[in-house]
DNA sequence: GTGTTTATCGTCAAGCAGACGACTATGATC
DNA sequence: GATCATAGTCGTCTGCTTGACGATAAACAC
């Protein structure tokens, strides 16, 4: 087949990006206020448009940047800096899902520490941190009071897949270490899951577990007392990144 | 942002199909000869262009059918019908990936149980299953002894990512059922795990698995001596599709 | 009948998870 | 400084699951 332009319709292709984060004890995501029509003043997740010579992870990479000062760690580097987490999540294409043409969003998943306060374009009004479960009600009031419109576009559900594959894949990887400072204690860590999984952990249990699955966590030989009580030994993700056998969910 | 068409570079996006199945004691994948260039002659994935008004599960179940005649199963609906599994996979977008025009492939992975002769507009020496190791050694003779070239654009990436999830998928879901016939017994779906795994597994083991997972398979009351040996039980999918705890696969 | 093939049931030991007791080391409070 | 609250760490015990493997059952081929 010959390049003939008219052969396919025209599409747009758009990056969008779930990031998420733990902030006091809660699953967050990281939502910008539209400035524009449609959807105008209603939050929805940070994106733009791929360009011509950028490929999809690099173009999610640096609208992660932009929106968070974020680097990206590359996956193929072991080495483990201060990047976020990052890869692809899934590609939504409905074709009534922009209004104004024809968008095909490949939307990525990031996980990233407590940051400071986010900032978009440098207006922090028009970006905030908030819990998973208040984007995704349909309707109603968030805890500060203010009434919570549904997010723009097919943005609540993109949300929704993000933090199934986050709550999924902490299971089976070392990946709940994303969400970690480079060094963290146990109790930290335990702490990243009962928020992303909404439970609670047995301290001692879990203490057991990961400190029991080899290349999961090294010690650092530090010890920190910024939780309080007794100092507690630092670690920093070790290379493996499969758990084999898996931190199990606990059910219901 | 109003509708400014010269805002955003155009794409091309299309679906690309892995299609799996289970032929003698192999996991194979749908290939079709190229017959334009690129990639003139060579094998590669179905596929093409995603329609102006079609979703993107719509354009890769169209294509599935146009394929291989297979119905992709609405996972909506949950009565078992003979359609195939049909899943989004993941997107490739790299911007030389295809030499004459920026395209964004979506690709989907279907499991299809096993099938008669393959179809590809009626010519049959266009398309072929092939053993998925053939696909992905990057040269050399396959089976037949006909030399093997690599797959077309980035399709054996694609092949193995494809490949890579279903080997993880049917761990901790009933998903190998979808390699089976409407019936099947024990043997036959421990059958289909060791041909993707490329393992053998303890039959008695594997009985007093699935058997003991509740919701995983329902008798159907009958017996087949298909497979020759001692009737076996027929059962069909149950219900579940997560099975916990998960099929171990074994290491080495 | 004998052998072969496949299916199915049972047994046993090792390992892991969940429940939970006990102890340790810090800071906060009186 | 004694006491308390908090968080971390080490053990123990019990039940369940797994992996290895013996034994039996029911068909077909000869």
């Amino acid at each position: 087949m010959p390049y003939d332009p008219s052969a396919f319709p025209p599409f747009a292709v758009t990056v969008d990006l779930v990031v998420l984060t733990v902030r006091r004890h809660a699953l967050c995501a990281l939502a910008v206020r539209r400035g524009e029509p449609p959807f105008q003043g209603r939050w929805a997740l940070p994106g733009g448009f791929v360009r011509a010579d950028e490929d999809l992870a690099q173009a999610a990479a640096r609208e992660l940047a932009e929106e968070t000062g974020l680097r990206a760690h590359d996956p193929s580097v072991p080495a483990q800096d201060n990047g976020a987490h990052l890869e692809q999540l899934a590609t939504y294409g409905d074709p009534k899902r922009d209004p104004r043409m024809r968008v095909v969003s490949v939307a990525h998943l990031a996980l990233a520490p407590d940051l400071p306060a986010p900032r978009a374009g440098g207006d922090a009004s028009n970006a905030r941190w908030a819990p998973v479960e208040e984007l995704l009600q349909q309707t109603g009031y968030g805890r500060d009071g203010e009434p919570v419109a549904p997010l723009a576009f097919d943005h609540a559900q993109i949300v929704s897949d993000g933090v199934e594959r986050a709550r999924s894949k902490i299971e089976y990887s070392s990946l709940a270490t994303a969400f970690c400072p480079p060094q963290f204690t146990v109790g930290e860590l335990r702490r990243v899951y009962e928020a992303v999984w909404g439970v609670a952990l047995d301290p001692r249990n879990f203490h057991r577990k990961v400190t029991g699955t080899p290349g999961f966590l090294v010690p650092t030989g530090g010890t920190t007392t910024r939780q309080g009580g007794r100092p507690a030994q630092l670690f920093r993700a070790g290379g493996a990144t499969l758990l084999n056998p898996p931190m199990l969910r606990p059910e219901v």
